[in-house]
DNA sequence: CGTAGATGGTAGACGTATCAACCATATCTA
DNA sequence: TAGATATGGTTGATACGTCTACCATCTACG
């Protein structure tokens, strides 16, 4: 009989998923982002950063390692390091091992801002996706994760130009 | 005993699972993103515009849908369709219904753009989500999206004052 | 040694996202 | 009908992300 839709598409129920999930993502990251601006006045960005660096010795660490630890790429990093250094969060050190690299290190306003943004992002996290979605659910999200990962780092290989996923990326889910 | 670790925090393994996956949802977003501008010059946010556009009827849309059905806000919608029809790829044109508002309609280049556009995401998304996760596993992604849009829609209510999740969100799986 | 290529990081330009302030129209209420 | 308030949309400032080009240093290989 083949009905044509009028002007509906026949999309696949696939990719009507993807679609709704992509969109409620965006929208949760968006809520968690504005929380964390709201209670503390760091952006995502800032966040990131400093949330790798509490947990490196010394609060101290090369930015190519901040790079491979967030996946971003080296020109971003390099700005938004800029941005955090004038507003006195981190601060840039000769790097020992390499004369071409940095050390970035968090200074004590970055290491208690750096506190503070965990805090108020565990807590948010813990009220709008844990308690949602149960720790069950939440480790099904994360073995999704390390596919989709190593489906990136595949990709990677293949084509050396796409610079996505050059790195291993921290989706193992053992540190 | 006690054990305290040396410098490492005890975080606990839920939100390395949420980190981890956000890690990944943020390459795999940028991979996708860079496969589509790479192929058709548009970036991710002129791609989601014309597809919502795509299967609106005459191919003609009020803003304020717009904003429903992408959930965005406001201002970043005015911003992204002042520059896309600098562009050529739509036009505005005054709302009946409403003088305050406008329609928003898909012009034969833009129509083509996100035919094109739309090609080029399901292929990418094919490729790289459903071979990799799986039609069952995507569809478990699709629920837990649900909740967290429930979730979401929630706390708007309770907090008026966080626009969010403000209309409904596209997230019951039935278009 | 010395040169060629690869790599770590920076700089500037441009597109994009958010916030706050604003304008015009709509709606509600007295 | 008039005034208060809410709402659709725009604007400008600022922060953010990506791209391209670039500089300095490192590494390989002659």
């Amino acid at each position: 009989m083949t009905v044509q839709q009028p002007s509906a598409s026949p999309r696949p129920a696939e990719l009507d998923a993807w679609r709704s999930y992509t969109t409620v993502h965006a929208q949760l990251a968006a809520h968690l982002a504005r929380e964390l601006t709201r209670a503390t006045g760091l952006s995502e960005a800032d966040h990131q950063i400093l949330d790798v660096l509490l947990d490196a010795p010394g609060a101290r660490m090369r930015a190519l390692e901040l790079r491979w630890a967030l996946q971003w790429e080296k020109s971003r990093l390099s700005h938004q390091i800029a941005r955090m250094s004038t507003r006195g969060l981190l601060e840039r050190d000769a790097c020992t091992e390499d004369a071409r690299g940095w050390d970035i290190i968090l200074t004590a306003a970055g290491r208690e801002a750096a506190a503070r943004a965990r805090r108020v992002r565990e807590e948010s996290v813990r009220r709008f996706v844990l308690e949602t979605l149960g720790a069950e659910r939440l480790a099904h999200f994360a073995e999704a994760a390390a596919l989709l990962a190593d489906r990136l780092n595949r990709a990677a290989e293949e084509d050396p130009d796409c610079r996505a996923a050059r790195a291993a990326v921290y989706a193992d889910g053992s540190g």
